[in-house]
DNA sequence: ATGTATGCAAACCATTTGCAATGAC
DNA sequence: GTCATTGCAAATGGTTTGCATACAT
């Protein structure tokens, strides 16, 4: 959860790109932007579906999507992709500044990591480009599925 | 193209590893991994089913799946996930050093870039984890789309 | 001879699309 | 009143799965 100055932040954010855009400022739109500022961490579509409908407040699959697709535009939600079979995972822009990610190749499982191994004085210097954000991906097998491998190894060796 | 010497290391390589985990020796994994290794770039599975068609060598799609799941595994070749709706995109692992990926949310290009942002020494801090490759994807607007973009705020504006 | 690998077709499932009903402007 | 947005259902398409056949061991 995040504290009330940056949801207050975000959504006037939010008005004055639809405003700007000439899109409709519908209370689904609102819904949405602050029903993800109340997540933390990653979501994906599915389980941000059944948590607003836990909290009371339904909207279709397809809002979600459509809504989704204006909070990456105006660089409000951030979204990662980490496997083809799997679903697209999101998380909120702000009040959330880490962005590297360490993912197991075995079991798929995501770590983050707060020590952010890339300054952004180093991004100033890409030419012809403007970065919105950025996504370090390391993959790599974790210390249980290395275990695991090891064991597997084994196994066959003796056969 | 790589040149003859990585062709023939990479080989053995997989030689090993289907030799260790007991799995055949078969003329389409050999083909497969000899094929990628003639790509520069990248490359996805519709772009390499063609590619190897034209090559003369017919492969089932379900084939190069399965292989390349192998190559995955034994760190010969790299996969990247750049958009949901996007065909996953793959590229050898050796004889191509560059892993720094700058994404236009936009259009969709992705750009190479061969600076890479981040040092080798810095993942070694990394705990309890083995790392076998690591992507930086930076996401942003190219001078292209920047420009469609600023037209059509003005155009808004007029309005 | 045995059982893994291949290739075809069908299934899968997150996401996208088409369209009628709704509601913001 | 107009037309963008919502919500439902159907379509899409890359990837996965099931199963009979082929072939490496």
């Amino acid at each position: 959860m995040v504290n009330e100055k940056i949801r207050k932040q975000v959504k006037d954010d939010f008005t004055e790109y639809l405003t700007l855009r000439k899109h409709r400022k519908t209370s689904e739109r609102y819904a949405i932007l602050d029903h993800i500022y109340s997540i933390d961490g990653h979501f994906n579509m599915d389980s941000l579906y059944n948590s607003m409908l836990e909290a009371c407040f339904r909207v279709s699959r397809s809002t979600l999507y459509n809504t989704i697709e204006l909070l990456l535009d105006c660089g409000l939600v951030v979204k990662h992709q980490f496997g083809a079979g799997t679903a697209a995972q999101y998380e909120r822009a702000y009040g959330n500044e880490n962005h590297d990610h360490i993912i197991c190749v075995d079991c798929g499982e995501v770590r983050e990591t707060s020590n952010n191994l890339i300054s952004e004085d180093q991004l100033k210097k890409i030419r012809k480009f403007t970065v919105s954000y950025y996504s370090m991906y390391i993959y790599g097998v974790c210390s249980k599925c290395s275990y695991a491998r090891r064991m597997k190894l084994n196994r066959l060796r003796r056969k």
